[in-house]
DNA sequence: GTGGTCTAGACCACC
DNA sequence: GTGGTCTAGACCACC
């Protein structure tokens, strides 16, 4: 696992575990490493683990039973909800991205059509 | 001017000028700070100031004038072609992170579609 | 190797693979020597040889994996590109100089003629 | 001036001369700066200047009168001998770089005949 | 003052 | 081991 610094540490394992969980590699019941484990593996200071673990907890994403491990939580409702948030922050970061371009909206919307059409031709000549 | 590390230094600095450009905040002709003037804005080595100014030269984007700085070359044609690579990688890396989220390409469109329409009302609202 | 310091080391170290290209000594996908090797062996600075190869790469002359090495790239064509852009260089500094002495280009060229045929007859005289 | 280090800078200086005298910039009977001077003028140790002017003076192209100075001694005949020496050696080393390059003879001399041919063009085009 | 080159050396990423 | 990035700082060339 690589970080940048653009946001905090904690949070980044936040989102790993987050996709995990979205593209349905995590599922519910599943136990996920002990936070020893997981600092060791990605070298993070353990208690930045421990932060993460915790938050996740909150977010109800995990459940931590004592002497045993953390485990996920999360049902497809929740999944499908985190899927949604994960959407709207990229979607809504994209679009500020394109619009900082100069781009207008209807632009935005023609460019990325065209794009997905001709990645779609390009997967069409692959698979062929 | 703050960096992550998500990608060197040096390349960041190139697309802070290219957005300039691209925004039409810098001009032809318009003069950029000197490398030691900008390596004291950002807190970077001065070195690391020239690498990416020797890349912009390479790049077409700007030209250096030994002894007189640096100055912005890049003209309407090129502004152009910069702004439509700049956003192929921006659509290229959405279309990414939006499939890896396991949506459909239409739900994608759909998606973006929606968050558009939503940001005009809201905007509407703001104005009125 | 002993650098001049007529043209940046870098520079000079450029025109030494240049040259090998040319005369056929290093061919496509022969491996040059490690940046630290080179640096070791010609007695500069590992950073003045990582930029030559850097240039050399943007010149289309090698190519560079990274943890492997780097390979010449130049095919044929590039070869003789290579090879008449750096006669065209050499011609032309020729013309100068001699010309900065006061001999017109058709003394120049009677020069130049004499001088080969000359050569010729020692060579002959060699052989026999 | 700036000298590199292919030559002794002794050597440098006399072909500094070298060219004035051949250009006939420098005519017999001219004085030619002091070598305190001289050595100021090109910030170079007065004794290398002294040993660039000694051996001037070996191959008859000054005189030095205790008191009064160094003149250019050179005539027309030494001039023309000298324009000739220096010029074997361009063309001698010139011959060598492309014969280094893989070129035969007669395309080297194909090539600078080209080559002037294209520079008369575009000189005509000047005066035009 | 402005850019250009170079050294010395650290640390990282990929193999 | 191999290349890539970055800092710190010196010295040079051109204006």
């Amino acid at each position: 696992m690589k970080f940048d610094n653009s946001q905090p540490i904690y949070m980044q394992i936040i989102d790993e575990f987050k996709k995990g969980i979205i593209r349905a590699e995590l599922k519910a019941g599943d136990k996920i490493p002990s936070q020893r484990e997981y600092a060791q593996m990605v070298k993070v200071n353990p208690n930045t683990v421990q932060r993460a673990y915790r938050e996740m907890e909150n977010l109800g994403m995990v459940e931590t039973l004592r002497g045993q491990g953390t485990f996920v939580r999360a049902g497809e409702d929740k999944r499908q909800e985190m899927a949604q948030e994960m959407a709207n922050t990229i979607i809504e970061q994209f679009i500020s991205q394109m619009r900082s371009l100069g781009y207008e909206d209807r632009t935005i919307l023609a460019m990325l059509e065209k794009h997905l059409e001709d990645l779609e031709e390009d997967e069409e000549v692959d698979r062929v």
